[in-house]
DNA sequence: ACAGTACTTGACCATTTGGTCAACAACAAC
DNA sequence: GTTGTTGTTGACCAAATGGTCAAGTACTGT
């Protein structure tokens, strides 16, 4: 059954993610992409497809790997609602102040500079959204804040510009101070 | 004193500003710039210096003609803080069905793609990003929702990352109602 | 040991990228 | 009309881009 894979395929998906969360599509060029990941352009075509398909790849990864969780946590009966939303926005607050964080948001950056461009990816992007919308609806539902979901929502991706910019961790307490307020 | 220009120095900022609110950063090539100016290279490398140049020139063109408008709407002392917001964010809720909408916001554009990589870039958006936080301060200052500024200031943006995700007019609404419902 | 198969490598390709420059053109001052 | 200055043009460049492929390699099954 001829010559098995050299590289961990889990590890190179999550090079992928980190390439295409760090640089955006256009701004992660192939050097970029054979170095993170230690595998050169053949390879990735034959395991993969074109650069395309490795952001795609990269997007679903990103949704596994850490919009999941996000969303099974506001989905976590056994936190209030309070204490869910809470922790929702502190991975903003701390976003403002790791190197990381300031990736910002994948799904944010890919709406931003690919969506437009690319149906696939809009369909992608557009359907995690609407997922993270329906958790925090089903957060909220509950609450004084019920009908103010969709602005919380709003708010955080609206937080991730924010932490792109520049601005610093103050700045996103004060965001989620507020949010909290709400219920 | 020598030859003059042949072309509009404003009509030519608009198309500068418009190329790069489309494209961004990377996906505007010269040529895309070359055809939306109507000038060539050499007379753009005289007139306004490099690629970066003409993505600042953008950008202050943005702030001049889009973003200070608006601030001067959400400061107009004439109208009701209920009334400035709810035009503030219906700004938003036209641009989910025009093409130029679909643009998005150019300063959320470049905070995304360009502020990370780029100090000047990061500098002019967070300055106008301030300017904008200001302005609904003031607008709100006097209202029930005063402790809330952060909050609507972070969910206009979001709203124009969900512009960009291809979300509809209905959704951006939603975020509308819930806004003015703050005050 | 051999053959078959799948993975890996790096050289190679056409195209496009941002950027430069020498030649030319159009005006103002005299 | 001549001169000096500035604007405009398009050919040109090196570097980088995404993508391809023939050759070599490492394993499995027999």
């Amino acid at each position: 059954m001829a010559r098995p894979r050299k590289f961990d395929e889990a590890k190179v998906k999550n090079a992928l993610r980190d390439v295409f969360w760090q640089h955006g599509y256009d701004g992660a060029s192939y050097a970029d992409i054979m170095s993170a990941t230690g595998l050169n352009k053949g390879s990735l075509y034959a395991s993969f497809g074109d650069k395309r398909a490795l952001y795609q790849h990269a997007i679903s990864d990103y949704n596994r790997e850490n919009v999941s969780p996000g969303i099974a946590m506001l989905r976590d009966n056994t936190l209030t609602p309070r204490e869910r939303l809470n922790t929702f926005f502190t991975s903003l607050v701390n976003a403002a102040e790791t190197r990381e964080g300031r990736w910002g948001c994948l799904l944010c950056n890919a709406a931003i500079d690919q969506a437009p461009f690319d149906q696939d990816v809009e369909e992608t992007v557009s359907a995690s959204l609407a997922r993270i919308r329906k958790a925090i609806n089903y957060c909220v539902k509950d609450t004084p804040a019920a009908d103010k979901a969709d602005l919380i929502w709003t708010s955080y991706f609206g937080g991730h510009v924010m932490v792109k910019a520049g601005y610093s961790k103050a700045v996103l307490k004060k965001v989620r101070t507020q949010i909290v307020s709400l219920l």
